[in-house]
RNA sequence: UGGGGGAUCGUCUAGUGGUAGGACACGUGACUCUGGAUCACGGCACCGGGGUUCGAAUCCCUGUCCCCCAGCCA
C-alpha cells in the first residue's frame, strides 16, 4: 500500500497512519473477534463499523474470528446469528471466517514450548487456593508451591492433562511471570483448565481448553493482524498480550483499545440482555424494544441508520453516555429518505360526511414521498363514512388547536375540506362519531376560492380500510442509567412498564394489503412503522419504528403548564 | 490499598502553542396539503490551583473527581 496520509479523524486513526509512515507495519488488517454466546448489540456495531471500516479505508480487510474458547457458553446458532447481523449490518468478511478454536493445535504446540523454556507450569492448587494465592490489590501474591516443578514433570503433567486424565479443576496450567505485579494480569495467569465439555467445533477432540488470554493474541498473531482494537477493559490485559508473544517471539499486532459504547435508557451488556431475555421482560432477542441488532431489525431500524450513528458518536477513550435520541435521529434521517408514505388510523373515530352521496367511491391520488418524487404516486378509496384519529378531535379545544372541533374546516390529506357539523355521542358521553360536511370544491386538497385551514389530518374509508395490530414501543427503561438505582434493587426497577403498548383496533389503507414483513413504511403524522413477522393474511402487524418529531406535542405540554 | 486509564457545551466529539468548531438535544422564527421534512437564528464548554510564554484546552508542577482490574469468563 502506497498512500498512507489518510486524514486521521481519531487517535486510532492517527496511530494507524504513525505506523505506515514508520514502517511499523506496510499494510492494514483488522478483526472483529465476538463469543458466540449470545447476539450482537448495538455496542458490537460499534466495534464493528470500527474494525470494518478502517479496514476498509486503509485499503485492508478485516477478518471475522469466534473467540470459541469456552465451549461451557458457546453454541453454534450464536455463530449463525452473529453472521447474519454482520452481514445485515453490510459488511463482508470474504472468505476469512476463523475460529480460535482452529488453532487449538498450534496454541497447544506454544504451550509445550513455554513449558521447555520454563515459562509455563502445571499447578494443582484448587481454584479456591489460587484464588487466595493470587493476592490482592496492593497485596502482593505468593507463589504456588508447584510453580517449580521440573520441565519434565510439567510436560508429562501437561500431556495427560490433555489425554483427559484428570478431572476438570484438579490441574491448570499456567504462565510463569510474576506474582508480585501490581498488574494483576501478570500474576501467573492461568493458559489451560480442564473442561470435560464438547465443543460446538472440536467437538470432543479437546478436553483442556486455552484461556481467552492465551489465546486471543496468538490468533491476532496468526492472522498477521496488525491493529487489534479492542474495548478499555483489556488495556491492562495487554502487557500479558506482548509477554506471550515475546517469549514465542512471533509477530507482533499492536493493540488499541478505544471505550465502549453506552447508550442513555439502555443496558448493553451481553449478560444483562440475557437477563431480560430469561426472566421473560421482554419477548425474546428480537424483541423490537432490545438493543440487539436482531431486536432493532425487528424494530425496523435501518442498517444504514445504525452505521451513520456509529460514525458520528466517535471513537475516543473517555467513559461515555451517548444521548438515544441521536440514534432516533439517525433512523428518522434514513427513514425519511426512503420510507414510502401511507396513512394508518390508530385509534379511529368514526366521521359520517352527511352532504356526500351514500354509495360513491372515488379514488384519490396521493403521493408516495414527497422526498423522492420518483417513488410515483397511488391510488387511496374516498367515501361517505371514514376513519380520523380520535386525538385529532377536541370538543373543547386550546388556543393553537389547528385540528377537527365543533364547527372547524380542515383538510383530509390528498381529498377534501371538511367541517365539523355535530357530535354524536354515547350513553356514558364518549364522542363516537362525527357528523361532517365535505366541500366537493375542494377535491385534491386546495380550494379554489383560495381559503386556507390550518391543519391537514390523515384518513382511512371505513369500507376500504384493512384491520391491523399496531405495536408502540417507549425505552425499556426510565431511567437515562438503568443502572442508576437504590440500595439493594438492581437493574430490573427501572423497566418502563409503559415500554409495550398494543393497538388491536387500528385502521390502514388498502395499498397495504399483503406489505412483506420487514417493509417500511411512514404513516402520515405519525411516525415510521415497520411490517413484523407475525402479521397474517388476515391482520397485518406493525411495529412502530420511531415516531415524526411532534411540535404539537411540546406546545400542548406548555399550555398545561401554564 | 497496588496497577492501568480518563476528564472540552445538557450529550457525543474536534483541537496537537495563535479567534474553542461540528453534530444531537434545547429555544425562537420562516415555510409547508404531514404541527412531518426543510431553512434561518440563538444560548451553552476547556475539572481546580499554580507556573512557562507576547499568547496555553494544548507544555510543566500540583491537587480533585470518575472508570477498569483480585474468573479455571470473554
Amino acid at each position: 500500500m502506497s498512500e498512507t496520509n489518510v486524514a486521521p479523524t481519531d487517535f486510532i486513526r492517527e496511530i494507524i497512519n504513525e505506523d505506515l509512515r514508520t514502517g511499523r507495519f506496510n499494510y492494514v488488517r483488522t478483526r472483529f473477534p465476538p463469543e458466540p454466546n449470545g447476539y450482537l448489540h448495538i455496542g458490537h456495531a460499534k466495534a464493528i463499523c470500527i474494525d470494518f471500516g478502517i479496514a476498509e479505508e486503509y485499503g485492508g480487510v478485516c477478518n471475522l474470528r469466534f473467540d470459541d474458547t469456552n465451549p461451557a457458553k458457546e453454541e453454534a446458532k450464536y455463530v449463525q446469528a452473529i453472521k447474519e447481523d454482520i452481514r445485515w449490518l453490510g459488511f463482508d468478511w470474504g472468505d476469512r471466517e476463523y475460529y480460535a478454536s482452529d488453532y487449538f493445535e498450534q496454541l497447544y504446540e506454544w504451550a509445550i514450548q513455554l513449558i521447555k523454556d520454563g515459562k509455563a507450569y502445571v499447578d494443582s492448587l484448587s481454584p479456591e487456593e489460587i484464588k487466595e494465592y493470587r493476592g490482592g490489590f496492593g497485596v502482593p501474591g505468593k507463589e504456588s508451591p508447584y510453580r517449580n516443578r521440573s520441565v519434565e514433570e510439567n510436560l508429562d503433567l501437561f500431556q495427560r492433562m490433555r489425554a483427559g486424565e484428570f478431572r476438570e479443576g484438579e490441574h491448570v496450567l499456567r504462565a510463569k511471570i510474576d506474582m508480585q505485579s501490581g498488574n494483576m494480569n501478570l500474576r501467573d495467569p492461568v493458559m489451560y483448565r480442564i473442561l470435560h465439555a464438547p465443543h460446538h467445533r472440536t467437538g470432543n477432540r479437546w478436553c483442556i481448553y486455552p484461556m481467552y488470554d492465551w489465546a486471543h493474541g496468538q490468533c491476532d498473531s496468526i492472522e498477521g493482524i496488525t491493529h487489534s482494537l479492542c474495548d478499555l477493559a483489556y488495556e491492562d490485559h495487554r502487557p500479558l498480550y506482548d509477554w506471550f508473544l515475546d517469549q514465542l517471539g512471533i509477530f507482533h499486532p499492536r493493540q488499541i483499545e478505544f471505550a465502549r459504547l453506552n447508550l442513555s435508557y439502555t443496558v448493553l451488556s451481553k449478560r444483562y440482555l440475557l437477563r431480560l431475555v430469561e426472566g421473560g421482560y421482554v419477548s425474546g432477542w428480537d424483541d423490537p424494544r432490545m438493543p440487539t441488532l436482531a431486536g432493532m431489525r425487528r424494530r425496523g431500524y435501518p442498517p444504514e441508520a445504525i452505521r451513520a450513528f456509529c460514525d458520528r458518536i466517535g471513537v475516543a477513550k473517555s467513559e461515555n453516555l451517548v444521548d438515544i435520541a441521536l440514534l432516533e435521529h439517525c433512523v428518522r434521517e434514513e427513514l425519511n429518505k426512503r420510507a414510502p408514505r401511507v396513512m394508518g388510523v390508530l385509534r379511529p373515530l368514526r366521521v359520517v360526511l352527511v352532504n356526500y352521496p351514500e354509495d360513491q367511491v372515488e379514488e384519490v391520488e396521493a403521493i408516495n414521498n414527497p422526498e423522492d418524487p420518483g417513488m410515483g404516486v397511488r391510488k387511496v378509496p374516498f367515501s361517505r363514512v371514514l376513519y380520523v384519529e380520535q386525538e385529532d378531535f377536541m370538543e373543547d379545544p386550546p388556543r393553537k388547536w389547528f385540528r377537527l372541533a365543533p364547527g372547524r374546516e380542515v383538510r383530509l390529506k390528498h381529498a377534501y375540506y371538511i367541517t365539523c357539523v355535530d357530535v354524536v355521542k354515547d350513553e356514558r358521553g364518549q364522542v363516537v362519531e362525527l357528523r361532517c360536511t365535505y366541500d366537493p370544491e375542494t377535491r385534491g386538497g386546495g380550494s379554489p376560492d383560495g381559503r386556507r385551514v390550518l391543519g391537514t389530518l390523515h384518513w382511512v374509508s371505513a369500507a376500504h380500510a384493512l384491520d391491523a395490530e399496531v405495536r408502540l414501543y417507549d425505552y425499556l427503561f426510565s431511567k437515562p442509567d438503568p443502572m442508576e438505582v437504590e440500595e439493594g434493587k438492581d437493574f430490573i426497577s427501572n423497566l418502563n412498564p409503559n415500554s409495550l403498548e398494543v393497538l388491536d383496533s387500528c385502521k390502514v389503507e388498502p395499498s397495504l394489503r399483503g406489505a412483506a414483513p420487514g417493509s417500511r413504511f411512514q404513516f402520515l403524522r405519525q411516525g415510521y412503522f415497520c411490517v413484523d413477522p407475525d402479521s397474517t393474511p388476515q391482520k397485518l402487524v406493525f411495529n412502530r419504528t420511531v415516531t415524526l418529531k411532534d411540535t404539537w406535542s411540546k406546545i400542548a405540554k406548555g399550555q398545561q403548564e401554564e
